[in-house]
RNA sequence: GGGCGGUUCGUAUAGCGGCAAUUACUCGUGGCUGUAGACCACGCGGCCUUUGGCCUUCGGGGGUUCGAGUCCCUCACCGCCCA
């Protein structure tokens, strides 16, 4: 199911084929968001030219409609995609709308470069209501106001994921922040562990490929065991989740610490990543599968990912312009439309706008994964990511 | 000719004696990393030693008042109605 196919000498980067019912993933791959089992702002029809190779969807706000799905047959049929699927175990949701909620936390804290702790708790969100009460079962969610609470745990988010039937689904995990101090990660990790397990054990399906999520949060001791622990377990692909910081010459730590505990020749997706940088650097260190919302949250918020940067469409400077959204880009949106036309449907409030960006954005991530194989085929990918860098930071 | 109503930040508005003055849009600047949102935050008269201070503003001119965008007189322009 997964077969590597190039390795860089200089690093743990590698390309691969990683094989599913649906069809075959070229890796390194980025998978494309659409957790209500859609891409927003996406028709269907319009997917196949982005190049998108795999598409995530989630448990948790999936939950209701397991069973339509079903025996719609499954999460690709439904989409009306057809091609690869992934789906999130409902997991992240315990910290996004729980702890990461209350504190104001996001997915991944950037740290200055002189090392002064950069504000973790520098969130303009204002803290609200956690929503998630987390026991060693699994989580109760407040779901809906004035309703009474919900209960997710891995029994019940690896049966929901058989029924909506993606191709690679995740097991149940409890996500972590920097903010949590080390007995409570460790409390966490260990749930998280113990889960695994049961996940693999509720597992009836043999079509589907189960990842095993590593934790740990930012110690160094704990992500390191969680990794021999993952590795331990029969699991056919690896994920790494976690909130987590990122150092300002571009290192993910949690990644060093971990990699190299997994074993090589299965699969690892590295959850919740990434921007430009983060796929260059989480490249080089040996993961082989992306998902992010960068691509498409920031689309319908008119952010437009260029290989000289990422500029915003809503402002005036582009209401007359007749360029493309990026110039020698041949997306569907770049060959047909410029950029005056979506600033003025932004304008608009058109969700048109929202469409164009979209496939604009998708292409562009999916076309920088396609160009990373390529580096890594001729063996020059860190060239490639140092100059891409240098390009995109110029100027936008 | 007569009678009303109006003239406030780019636009549209609020304001009925203590106001650098409401709201919306525009505009500007940030942000968005396993989707709790086609979103969020901040700024938008000028200057400064900026959790504050000073100056100049509400069509023009004059007046009343400690104090006027707010009240009075007058001029200009716009709108509606009656001749």
């Amino acid at each position: 199911m997964f077969r590597i196919l190039n390795k860089d000498p200089n690093s743990r980067a590698r390309t691969g084929l990683l094989e599913t019912p649906h069809g075959v993933i070229e890796t390194p791959a980025y998978t494309i968001v659409g957790t209500y089992a859609s891409i927003r702002h996406l028709p269907p029809e319009l997917i196949p030219a982005t190049k998108t190779q795999l598409i995530i969807a989630n448990t948790y706000h999936l939950w209701g409609r397991a069973e339509e799905i079903a025996q719609a047959g499954g999460l690709a049929k439904v989409m009306d995609w057809n091609g690869p699927t992934m789906t999130d175990s409902g997991g992240f949701q315990v910290f996004s709308l729980g702890f990461s909620r209350e504190h104001g936390i996001g997915k991944v804290i950037r740290l200055r470069s002189d090392h002064s702790s950069e504000t973790m708790a520098n969130n303009q969100n204002k803290p609200e209501r956690n929503l998630v009460r987390i026991t060693d079962e699994g989580a109760w969610f407040k779901k809906t106001p004035g309703q009474p609470e919900v209960f997710l745990g891995p029994e019940l988010s690896i049966a929901l994921q058989e029924k909506i039937g993606a191709d690679i689904i995740m097991s149940f995990d409890e996500c972590t922040s920097p903010l949590h101090d080390y007995e409570y990660t460790k409390i966490a990790l260990k749930r998280t562990h113990r889960w695994a397990k049961v996940c693999l054990d509720s597992q009836t399906r043999s079509d589907q490929l189960l990842y095993g999520i590593v934790q740990g949060g930012e110690f160094q001791d704990l992500r390191e065991a969680s990794a021999k622990y993952i590795n331990a377990l029969p699991f056919p692909g690896f994920a790494i989740g976690g909130s987590f910081s990122k150092s300002a010459d571009g290192d993910f730590n949690i990644l060093n610490w971990t990699i190299s505990h997994l074993d090589e020749a299965r699969p690892r997706h590295f959850l919740g990543i990434g921007k430009i940088e983060d796929l260059l650097d989480g490249v080089l260190a040996g993961i082989d599968t992306f998902d992010c919302v960068i691509p498409t949250r920031e689309a319908r918020h008119g952010g437009i990912w260029t290989k000289r940067g990422r500029y915003d469409i809503h402002k005036a400077i582009y209401s007359q312009s007749k360029d493309p959204l990026e110039e020698d880009c041949s997306c569907d949106a770049c060959v047909s439309i410029d950029q005056a036309t979506v600033h003025t449907l932004f304008k608009a409030k058109d969700t048109l706008a929202g469409q164009y960006a979209i496939v604009h954005n998708i292409f562009f991530f999916n076309n920088l994964m396609a160009q990373i194989r390529q580096a890594i085929k001729e063996q020059r990918l860190r060239q490639f990511r140092n100059e891409f860098l240098a390009n995109s930071k110029k100027s936008a």
